[in-house]
This record gives C-alpha cells, structure tokens and sequence, in this order.
DNA sequence: CCTAAAATAGAACGATCGTGCTATTTTGCA
DNA sequence: TGCAAAATAGCACGATCGTTCTATTTTAGG
C-alpha cells in the first residue's frame, strides 16, 4: 500500500525534472518509465491515462511551489516583509535552476492554453490562486501602512508576475542571470514607487 | 519558379496559425500537409527535414512580427511617439488575435531553451533584437528630452516585456481581456514615473 | 513461512511520427 | 503546342506513440 505511494512519488521527481526540458505534453510515457526505472506498462498502471499523468505532474509541481516558496512567505508577519520574502523566494528558486529545464509550470501554461481539459483547468484555477495570494499580499502591506493606501494591487499584482516571467525568459532563453538581477531592482523600483506617506 | 515559392509561404501561413495552437514543436508534417492540401512528402520537398521547417516558422513569425508592428512605429519620430506605437501596436498584435492561440515565438521560447540547435538560436537572436530594440527606443526618448536622462533603459525594456508576457499570459490562459487594459495602465505608470523634469 | 493481493514486466495492437524512394502530375519555356 | 523540369503524390520503412492484455514478480498480513 505505500509502496505504491513511494513509487508514484518516485515518478513524479521523474517527471518533473523532465518536464522543465521537454514539457508537460512532451512527457513520454517510454521515456519516463526508462528514467523512472521501469517497464512501459509497469509505469503506466499507476495514472491509467496519459492525461492523468500530465494532471498529477502539474498538480505536484504546483504543490511543490507552495510548499517551498508560499508557505515559508506567509510564516513571516504580514506586510511588506511576506511579501518581498514571496517574491524573493520565487526568484531564488528559478536563480537556483530548481528545476534544470526551467519552471514547468510557466511553460505548461503556453502548452495547454488551447488545450481544454483537466490539465488546463488545473493551471488556470493554480495560476488565479497565485495571483489572488500575491494580490492578497500587496493588500495586506498596504493595510498595515507600509504601501500607499491607494495603490493598485491588481496591477502590483500583474507587473510583479511579468517581472518572472522577464526573468524567466532571459535566464532560460537567453541564459542570462541578470534576468533575476533585473527583476530585483524592478522590484525594489515598484514598491518604493508605491510607498506609504 | 514562383509556384514553389508561393506555396511555401501558403504553407507557412497555415504552418503560423497551426503552431500557435499547438506549438512550433507540436507541428506535424502530416497535420500540417492536411491542413494544407498537400500530401506529406509533397510537403516535405519543400523544407527537406522537419527542424528545417520549425526554423522556417520561426523566421516567418519573427519576419510578421517586425513587418507588422516594429516597422510600422519607425516610421514615427523619435521619442515617445515611436515608443508607445511600438508598445501599443504591439499589445493591439495580441488584443486581435493575431494568431488564434497566442504568439507563436513566446510559446516557442519556451518548448526550445532547453532544445539546442537552429530554432533555438533563432529565437535567441530574435529575442534579443528585440530587447535591444525596445531598450533603443527608450533611449531616443531619454535623448528627446521626454524621459529622464538618467533613467535605467535596460530595466524599462527588461520591465515592458514582462507586462507584455503578463498580458499574453492572462489573455490566453485566464481568458481575461484585462491583460491588455493591465498592461496598458502599467506602460503609462512606468513612464509617468521616468517622466523628465 | 505461506499465500492472497498488489505491483511490475513483457508482448502486442493500431496509429502516427519523420523520412526516403519512385511514380505521376503540373508547370513554364522553346 | 510539346517537352524538359519542377512540383507533388503514393507508398513503404523503422521507430515510437498511448494503451490493453496476460504473465510474472514482489509485497504485506495471517
């Protein structure tokens, strides 16, 4: 019984770390089972379809996101300081070539975005989640005086998720590490552009 | 003579909205010769290997990009002008659904960071033409005297291309039409904030 | 330790992939 | 208008895809 957990798990590292090279729909059930260890077959009893195995590796890897870099934010007092851990921990994570292909998540989400099904709904309700707790988080400095009470968290929320994405794109495409450098200062720009008083 | 040149640009055409579905990478000789009306090794006579007709998209896409949108606003003056028609053409591109699943090169730079080869190094060149570019017409702005002279041209350029990367996102993943307006109201705020004087 | 059940392997399926080869059609020029 | 040349079709190939089936191994509980 938890043998087949432990393999599952096993699996899903696989096919993480693959995924960030070759994508969610690049995933091959061959090639996941050559890298996991396993036959074909042995691999595919544990997801049944090839869809329930894009869905769980897509649903891990939003896990794993929350779990090291969301939760460790919100254990800090609210206000600017879980926020600029959120966003300072987002961006060591992609500085530290977490995964070595690149974030999977950002890519699977120009994979599946004319792709209806599960595996689209899992990246859409995932990504509205992130940016609600990243919008949440702006909101809650603002409320306790460290940002101007008037400014725009939507739009904080929508330049703050470009300057990921900028620095995603230029340290995998361009392999440049001054995409994180850049996003740092653009950081910095925004929140004194928006301080309280 | 000019019949093999004007199918290969039917086919590209065809090759253009197919990819921004379903990729570059995601192309199919056979799915594209159907939906060409062509037969498959009629097709391939004209690209001679399938890396060869990825790289011919990608060109095709970046030649579009620049015939449509960056030449279009040098034909403006120098300074803010040009810029915000760059900008602005630029997220009118994506508000009209240019291609009916998106921007076939953002979705590209993410199947090929990790795939090296040709198509790779042509979306590297592009993408840096592009920063450049950008990061050009700011600078002509700062010049013009309609920015501060001290402003930092390679964080804007760096910052712009996320809010572009943001709308695309939002447009196509969360099927919000937002993204546009967003990244509208974030073009106006960055350069309100380095405005001279 | 033995055994039922769970986990994995092996082989095979139809389909489709990219890519050659050879025919057949279509084109542009004498 | 006829003919070489160019463009396209048809077919076949080995490989790999996702998936199903059955056999074999491995596990965990009595």
């Amino acid at each position: 019984m938890t043998k087949k957990a432990a393999t599952r798990e096993a699996i899903l590292q696989q096919a993480l770390a693959l995924a960030s090279q070759v994508g969610v729909s690049g995933l091959t059930i061959g090639s996941l089972a050559a890298a996991s260890g396993l036959s074909k077959s042995g691999l595919f009893a544990h997801f049944g379809s090839k869809e329930a195995l894009q869905l769980a590796v897509v649903l891990a890897a939003q896990q794993q996101f929350v779990v090291e870099t969301v939760q460790p934010a919100l254990a800090l007092p609210r206000g600017m300081a879980r926020l600029t851990a959120l966003f300072d921990g987002w961006l060591a994570r992609m500085e530290q070539g977490r995964y070595p292909g690149g974030c999977p998540l950002l890519a699977a989400a120009y994979e599946f975005d004319d792709q209806p099904g599960a595996v689209r709904e899992a990246l859409v309700a995932g990504q509205r989640w992130q940016r609600d707790t990243l919008q949440r988080l702006l909101q809650q400095a603002c409320d306790a005086g460290e940002l101007a009470a008037d400014c725009d968290v939507a739009l904080l929320a929508f330049m703050l998720f470009g300057l990921v994405q900028s620095a995603h794109h230029d340290q995998q495409l361009l392999d440049s590490a001054d995409g994180v450098a850049l996003a740092r200062r653009g950081f910095a720009r925004l929140m004194a552009m928006h301080q309280a008083g």
